[in-house]
DNA sequence: AAAATAGTGTCTGTCAGACAGTATTCT
DNA sequence: AGAATACTGTCTGACAGACACTATTTT
């Protein structure tokens, strides 16, 4: 905050104040894809980025909103339902540029659900809020604001986390089995992982619970598992290939 | 972004708008500790939190500022004098109730600056801005706002971050010898790290650029050192030590 | 019985940590 | 010469990756 006391830069009615929103970009396994959930821009009324796909997301309500985490929850839950999501801060994005209404900034959050927990945009208008596929997003679509960079600072941050976090698991509803969590990994990354090596690393962890019954999606039914701890995920001491990665 | 037009939620003159500020959380390693920037607030006037001591920080200068790194920058060239510090983006706060003065959300910035380079605050009132010894200031002093939650968030980056990046060299003056660059890694962890294996992983890393003349602050020069850029640090591949931390 | 998938056992190369040893300068 | 610090060499235990093997179910 300022130092000096009516310092003449110190905002009100007269002087320009950034608007302010938080975006959400919230991910999913859909598929056997990595997909995003986007919101489709209005093509009326004098809105920027008419018609555009946004990053659901909007501006802070001072009233019902206590804190920027709250702001998120709430928008997600609007869109998906979902009410616990993994969500964590991502970053914030801010410029004189971003938005031509004026000087604006962002707070975005990134969020991990299960698909099968959503019930997309119930009432309403339900057919502006859809999944993408992120590789067919980054490669087709064009984006309303800044949104594109900020889709693609999620999915280095969910890439990235992936390798060495329990993070996959919050894309599964539960109870999943190894095989089922080891192909989440697989998807988000984008390449096979050892089986062998998976397992005892996810069950050296401690972060699984067994849960008693089995589930049989294939041939031999596996082991069902859910997560101790739904608040945050567990850090590996290692991350997964040495070789491959940074 | 919004997606409805005219929205009622649409913040303008009749509608209330978060302040929004900036503030940066600046280390550097002096006297053989950890050390964080900070400025006493006025004791006078109508501004909340009196003579405490905040993180250097200010609303955003529409006007000035570009962007919220752009803002960053200003704000710690005002108080350090350096213009090329390692920058950041740490994360943010917002809530209805972090400033007595209504709902405000902050953008903060962490960096890292070599504490040779720094001219405290020129001119006007010096005697407000201070470097403090982390750990005392955790222990000891109570700060404006949530500053503390933010130094303690950016400490536990810092501290997390350099098990396995090379960020402690941005804490140096250039040109720096590798026994100089192993101390802040020491200082900063706060345990002590073994020499050989410390050796290899930097000299591996390939991020170092032999500078040709050495520097003699102890019996025996050792080899001068500078960074090959300046603009991002290294990701080691593996963390510091497996047993110690997560 | 065959196919398919779940789950386990074993080997091996790599590498971080530990620590001993050598080199170069100052007093 | 001795002290102090820069720098290097070697050993070893832990462990990730690879892959072969066993177990249990469906068709």
């Amino acid at each position: 905050m300022r130092t000096k006391p009516l310092s003449p830069k110190r905002p009100g009615p007269e002087f320009p104040v950034p608007y302010t929103s938080v975006d959400v970009v919230i991910f999913t396994v859909l598929e056997d894809a990595l997909q995003v959930l986007l919101v489709q821009r209005p093509g009326d009324g004098d809105e920027p980025f008419p018609d555009c796909w946004a990053l659901p997301g909007g501006f802070i309500d001072t009233v019902v909103d206590a804190t920027l985490e709250d702001c998120a929850r709430r928008k997600l839950k609007d869109k998906t339902g979902v009410s616990s999501p993994y969500l964590e801060q991502l970053g914030s994005w801010g410029s004189a540029t971003r938005d031509p209404r004026g000087w604006s900034a962002t707070h975005v959050y990134f969020a991990l659900i299960p698909s099968k927990d959503v019930v997309l945009a119930r009432g309403a208008n339900a057919a502006d809020v859809a999944w993408f596929s992120i590789d067919k997003v980054l490669r087709e679509s064009r984006l309303a604001f800044d949104h594109r960079d900020i889709l693609q600072a999620a999915l280095e941050r969910l890439r990235s986390k992936v390798e060495y976090t329990s993070l996959p698991a919050f894309l599964l509803p539960e109870p999943f089995t190894l095989p089922q969590l080891q192909h989440v990994y697989e998807v988000v990354l984008g390449r096979a992982v050892d089986k062998s090596g998976f397992r005892t690393r996810m069950l050296s962890a401690q972060f699984l619970e067994e849960v008693g019954y089995t589930d049989g999606e294939s041939n031999r039914p596996a082991k069902g598992f859910r997560l101790a701890n739904r608040s945050a995920p567990v850090v590996f001491p290692r991350t997964f290939s040495p070789r491959g990665g940074n």
